[in-house]
DNA sequence: ATGAAAGCGCTAACAA
DNA sequence: TTGTTAGCGCTTTCAT
């Protein structure tokens, strides 16, 4: 007793399987009166067309994937959250994989494209540079988020301006009467960490400040990481009246640290991230922040990603999206 | 030029084209030199089977579907996360959905079930137990986290053991001398809601304490929820020394509520939650609360269903998993 | 150990 | 407007 096929239904309402196929399909070649019948049949017998026999005979599987280092974090799984909405909308599925290293990253893109698993890929990486060079460029493919700025136009990507980002966040700094700004940054090897530290300095070189090297510390995006800036950055002999921190996750972590060398926020130092993650208005203090909107970045993948798998010689489009500054209360005027 | 197919691997080698299924699928029919002309034109051609003409022969596709009302939560996605793991581990590739009202829902289970796309399927919803009515009950399918406590042992599920979880956190609270407990609640709907509350109900029963209606309020699991209910808890007449919040983002925004009314934590309000979100060490104080694993819910979810998938006639399981206190800044000793 | 034939459930191209 | 004929690329069954 398995499930029927098209020429049950054919059987059923006494037309050949063709014509049960052009209903399913909505061709406008049929008669009213047949579709109806052929309709009731398939209504009768609770039949859904198989989609692995429509993808055989289509050529096309309907399905996306995307990939990204893990499903955890929330600025992933905000981008897959908006990618997957706009799949849906486009009449996609969205397969969604994790690939914490670089071999299993690239036996994904083998098992999923080669494969004619799925029609289209969504990489959503921060060393994205060095993997896109393996992989095959016949391939629809969109780059996503974090590291995704590669230079070379022949790929669609979509980023954060990372660079616009880091200024207006500096900038705000600034325009509270800050001229001591120190700044947490994201791990160097990634593109999008070098953009912030570019808009970082541009907006002190406006006000013809100086870079302090000692004032620029590396860490990996995490709130340990950012305790751990904390530390060093405070600790020391001078102070940073304010600290540009490149995630609000690592914002989060040195507000633990300056707590810890007695320092009230934003009194004695202001701090400011990027990101504006679920709960940043509820560290104390609340948290000023450059909010991204992550769920974009997804829906305009699919959208390049979608439009690549329908033509393929369509030119790729490289997107820059835009934030916006929440001010709460983790900046304050130097006083 | 598209992809080679099995023929022309046949052809390149000089063997049949079912030789060549036969050295693709590891048979041990194949004489060794065959099989290492075959296995040279594979390489030379770069040829890789047809995942749809696979399924299309097998009768399999090798993929799980799952279904959250969205993959952004951070209980959703870390469930999917390890799901995903455990999926790709036993071979299986994971479509996620996100589905967040139950005509969506309804639609994706026939989309992906009924048309054979996937194999199985893991739902992750506060509200299974209506949703789940409906499901046809021949297709596989696994019941995870929040809502899936079904009285029915005809399906499987994995859920916390949230009656347990509710107990001990209480119990913590007592133990620190309060017996002045309030708590903040999820959906009085959902299953898991009503299992802390008898946990809690539990535990004060224990040593002879009432309940206290007015110091039972109803959230929707948000921060901005847990703000409102600590405004309610705490501006009134009698305060309570202590609340048990259902979830960690309630116990964050009640921490919001409880300075606004200038209250101390934890010296004048102990705090405890549930989940061990990842910044709950990062709030002020940091928060003690009831870690769950929720990857492990995910794993075993898939564990569950991948072995309905291989064998139908599988008896459904009920697993439920433990959670362990984790005691941090927001308890202390009642004073 | 290998090959030939049939068919998975559907759609596309052609014929009527 | 409808039906007939071929596949899509693979696996399964049965011969050899």
């Amino acid at each position: 007793m398995s499930r029927p096929t098209i020429r049950d239904v054919a059987a059923l309402a006494g037309v050949s399987h063709q014509t049960v196929s052009r209903v399913i399909n909505e061709s406008e070649q049929v008669r009213p009166q047949t579709r109806a019948r052929v309709s009731e049949a398939i209504a009768q017998l609770s039949y859904q067309p198989s989609a692995v026999a429509q993808s055989m005979a289509k050529g096309r599987t309907g399905m996306l994937a995307c990939i990204a280092p893990n499903l955890l974090d929330f600025t992933f799984s905000s981008i897959i959250e908006g990618a997957q909405t706009a799949a849906r909308e486009q009449g996609y599925f969205l397969l969604a994989a994790s690939a914490p290293d670089e071999e299993s990253f690239h036996q994904l893109v083998e098992e999923l494209l080669t494969s004619g698993r799925t029609e289209g890929l969504m990489v959503i990486d921060p060393y994205v540079a060095e993997l896109s060079r393996n992989v095959p460029s016949e391939y629809p493919i969109v780059f996503a988020g974090g590291g995704a700025h590669l230079n070379q136009p022949l790929v669609n990507t979509v980023v954060l301006d990372d660079e616009t980002a880091a200024l207006m966040a500096t900038r705000h700094l600034l325009e509270l009467g800050h001229t001591q700004i120190a700044m947490v940054t994201g791990p160097r090897l990634e593109v999008c960490t070098q953009k912030r530290i570019l808009g970082f300095e541009r907006a002190l070189h406006g006000r013809q400040l100086p870079i302090r090297p000692e004032w620029m510390v590396e860490g990996d995006w995490s709130a340990e990481a950012g305790y751990s800036a904390g530390m060093a950055l405070l600790g020391g002999g001078e102070r940073p009246t304010a600290v540009f921190v490149q995630n609000d996750q690592m914002a989060v972590g040195l507000f633990q640290a300056a707590r810890a060398h007695g320092l009230d926020l934003p009194t004695q130092l202001s701090v400011i991230g990027i990101d504006d993650i679920p709960l940043a208005a509820y560290f104390c203090p609340p948290l000023t922040t450059m909010r991204q909107d992550f769920q974009r970045i997804g829906r305009e993948a699919i959208r390049l990603l979608a439009r690549t798998v329908a033509d393929p010689t369509t030119p790729s489009e490289q997107v820059r999206l835009p934030v916006t500054l929440v001010a709460r209360g983790s900046t304050a005027v130097k006083n």
